[in-house]
DNA sequence: ACATGTGAACTGCTTCACAGCG
DNA sequence: CGCTGTGAAGCAGTTCACATGT
C-alpha cells in the first residue's frame, strides 16, 4: 500500500467521529460536503482521503454512514482491542488511567507502572501500580501493544529504550522530550508545552 | 512578516528546549548540525527555520547558545507572562491545574471554571473553582490570554463560543471535538484519542 | 577550513475541475 | 442532475548545494 500521510490519518479519525455521531442520530447517508463542513476541510479533501483506500460512495448520492464508518474503523485498526500500559503514575499518568474515554474506543489499559517504590502497590482506578523494573518480564508474558509515557522529560528516553526493548511497537509520549527510537516503532507525541508556545507565538505575531 | 508554518514554530520550541539544556550545562556555542541531531531533523531545516527571523549565527562557528535561546524566547513570545484559565475541573482539567510545568514557562493559571454546581467552590491546587457563568464578566475585568478547554466533547463548541465572546483569543482544546471559531482566534488541539488511533493505524498497516 | 544563509530544485500534500456514473 | 472519484495543476514545506563570510 502507498504510504499514507499523517494528516490523512488524522482526518480519517475526525470523519469517523462525525460518522458515529450521525449513526446515533439515525442518518443513513452523508455527502463529502457535509463531512468536510464539520471537519474544517474541503469536500475534495475528504474524497481524496478516502480514495487511498477504495471507493465507498455512490455517485449522485453520497456515502452510507454505516458502511463508511465500518470501513474507517477497519482502516484505522479499531476492530480489535489494543492492550495499553501507562508508564508513570504521577498527575498525568493517574488522570489518564482514570479517563475512561480510551476504553470506549478499544484501547484497554491493562497496567500502570512507576519507578517510585512509594507508589508501587497503590491503586489507580482499580489497577495496582507495578514496579517499572517488572515491565520487560511481564511484557514477555502478555505483550502490550501501546505504551503511554507519562514520565518526567529527564527519564523519557531511558524509559522509551526499555519499552522498545520489551518489544512494544507503539508509544504515546506525554513527556516534553524528543524520543529516539528505531523506525519500526511508531511514536506520537502529545506536548502541551509546545502547543501553548504555539499559541504564545500566534498571540505575539497575530 | 511572511506567514510562518506551524511545523516551523513547533521546531523552534524544540530547539529552545535543547538550547536551555545546553545553557544549563554551560556550553557557549552550538552548530545547526548538533541542534538538528537532537531534534530529529536536518541542519538545513534548522538554518531555514531560523532564517525566517534573521541571521543569528556566525559563519564557520555556529550559534551562541545564550543569544539564540534569548531570540527564540522573544520570537515565541515567552518573555512575558500569559494568563491562562482552565475550563472544566474534571480529571483532565484538575490534572492540568496541578501540573506546575506550565508556570515554569510563563503560563500562569489564574482561574479554573466548571459548570457543575457541585464542583464550584471547591479548590484545585489552591485555586477555587468558579462558576462558568461568571467567566464573561470576570474576563472583562481581568482578560485572560488563553483558555484551556477540558470539557466533554458535547459541551466543547458551546464553551468555545462563550470563550470567544469573552474576548479570549487563544484556545488549547483537550476535547475530542473540532471547534469552529473566528479566524482571529488561535486554536491548538490536544487529542489523545486521535493520536491513539494514529498508533492503531500504524500498528495495523505497518 | 568550516558552518551559515539562501536561491533553486524537489517532494508531497492540497485544490481544482471535470469525466463518470448512479 | 448531483455527487463521487481522480488525473492534473498549484502550492507549501523540505532538501540541496553552494556562495558568502569569518
Amino acid at each position: 500500500m502507498k504510504r499514507i500521510a499523517d494528516s490523512t490519518v488524522r482526518r480519517l479519525s475526525i470523519y469517523l467521529r462525525f460518522l458515529e455521531d450521525f449513526e446515533k442520530r439515525g442518518i443513513a447517508t452523508i455527502s463529502s460536503d457535509e463531512l468536510a463542513a464539520r471537519g474544517g476541510t474541503t469536500s475534495a479533501q475528504v474524497r481524496k482521503d478516502l480514495s487511498f483506500f477504495g471507493s465507498f460512495g455512490k455517485r449522485g448520492l453520497g456515502y452510507s454512514v454505516a458502511e463508511l464508518s465500518a470501513r474507517l474503523r477497519q482502516i484505522l485498526g479499531l476492530e480489535r482491542e489494543w492492550q495499553v500500559v501507562i508508564i508513570g503514575a504521577g498527575k498525568i499518568g493517574a488522570a489518564l488511567a482514570q479517563y475512561h474515554g480510551f476504553a470506549q474506543r478499544g484501547f484497554r489499559i491493562v497496567a500502570v507502572y512507576d519507578s517510585d517504590p512509594a507508589k508501587v502497590g497503590r491503586s489507580v482506578d482499580g489497577l495496582v501500580i507495578r514496579s517499572l523494573d517488572s515491565l520487560p518480564e511481564e511484557a514477555k508474558r502478555h505483550p502490550p501493544d501501546i505504551a503511554v509515557l507519562a514520565v518526567p522529560a529527564t527519564a523519557a528516553q531511558e524509559v522509551a529504550d526499555m519499552v522498545v526493548k520489551s518489544g512494544i511497537r507503539a508509544i504515546l509520549n506525554f513527556a516534553p522530550q524528543q524520543l529516539q527510537v528505531p523506525e519500526t516503532v511508531a511514536v506520537k507525541a502529545v506536548n502541551m508545552a509546545m502547543e501553548l508556545e504555539g499559541l504564545s507565538f500566534a498571540l505575539t505575531n497575530g
